[in-house]
DNA sequence: TTTGTTTCTTGATGCCGGTCAAGTTTTTAT
DNA sequence: ATAAAAACTTGACCGGCATCAAGAAACAAA
């Protein structure tokens, strides 16, 4: 598996799901690997969107920033996730700024060829729309939920979601509190506050090396 | 209202817009019609999502309501514009609410009619992943403004924008203060003394019948 | 280790904007 | 038209959370 090396990036990829082995081994020979250490950029807003990108193995964050200069966390994507989609189909640029934050090896592919796929086989189509249908679901969530519940709702409910979609009690946070800060819409200082108070209540157990251990998801999610 | 079944719904939208006419024909034949007063549901939370709507006339907002009641309006749909396509290829229930704003007519399409006519048609495929791009995009960028940004900030760039889109220096708010509050995640009291303050330092006239003037966009951009 | 750097925590302070309430204007209905 | 209801405005209050600042802890490099 060297030369052979073949769908290490697509076969991750659930877009690509239904392929065969040998259209799997066409896409891959047309995809351009990278790889970016931590804190490199993958893409900055402005950029030409001309490719789509994907995820084969570590983290980054994608972001926007506000006219006012804050950071918004968007996705963080994970090994197997694409992005670029959004404007594959329009000649337009990127709005957002993507950062590895750990070492991530990312395939990308160039529109033309993506087009050209989408026609060849059409379950990608499909899938594409399956993923935007997904991120849409999502982000009407996060934009309801920062613009009418409070900090602490929010923290609570990422920290049950996220145990939960783990299957587990206990977990390490992904994210720097910084980072978690702007996914949730607010500050590192706000986040410490509310564990430290949501650890004084008994809801949680905060262990070193950001691990957090969830006592009652019940009464989390209850909190307004 | 549709007197001549014509192609009256389908002729409206973009997404069917390379077909000929005898092809829309075929769509308009399977479509469904149906016609609500202000204030009437188009359809709730957790109903199933089998039907793509398409509004052929009218307005109809579409919200979420969060954990703690509160109201956040995330589209408003207008003539030509569709909604239930986050979920046509899942078997999933809507997360919104959608409502009449004004008589409003909707013509919709069963979910695998739909996928039958993707399918003839690619070309619909494709219209649909731009509208997808197009709304992903608008919903990253509400995000992070209400997430970000302050609601001075927003209102005024609401106000801007909608002045553009318009191409026009004076127009009639198209919402209720309600519903234009559940919009930029505040509250109507907050709008109105806002506007008010707009007003005061002359950055905007308000006129009789919801009608603001934009003395000085530049200015309202720059505000933080 | 030791040193420097980044991240995290905790405290003090202030303000934006949400809430409640009362009055006014606009819209709808009769 | 007048009456009733809905929408809007303005004021008073105050709480959640951002900001600024300083110290502690965790991490990285040499």
């Amino acid at each position: 598996m060297s030369a052979h090396a073949t769908h290490e990036c697509v076969q991750l990829v659930p877009i690509f799901q239904e392929l065969a082995a040998d259209q799997l081994d066409t896409i891959e020979s047309i995809v351009q690997h990278h790889h970016y250490l931590p804190g490199e950029t993958l893409f900055n807003a402005d950029d030409p969107l001309d490719t789509l990108m994907i995820v084969s193995g570590g983290q980054a964050k994608v972001y926007q920033l506000a006219a006012n200069g804050r950071e918004q966390l968007l996705y963080l994507l994970q090994t197997g996730d694409i992005d670029g989609e959004a404007a594959l189909f329009e000649n337009k640029r990127r709005t957002s700024y993507g950062e590895a934050l750990v070492p991530t090896d990312v395939c990308s592919i160039r529109r033309e060829d993506f087009q050209t796929l989408m026609q060849k086989y059409p379950s990608i189509s499909i899938n594409v729309l399956n993923v935007f249908g997904k991120r849409l679901t999502q982000l009407e969530r996060q934009t309801t939920s920062t613009a009418t519940e409070s900090v602490e709702a929010r923290l609570a409910n990422y920290l049950t979601e996220t145990a939960a979609s783990l299957k587990v009690t206990a977990f390490k946070l992904p994210l720097k509190k910084k980072d978690l800060a702007t996914f949730l819409g607010t500050t590192p200082e706000t986040i410490s506050r509310k564990l430290t108070r949501f650890e004084q209540v008994g809801l949680i157990t905060q262990k070193p090396g950001k691990i957090i251990q969830i006592n009652d998801a019940d009464q989390l999610l209850l909190i307004e």
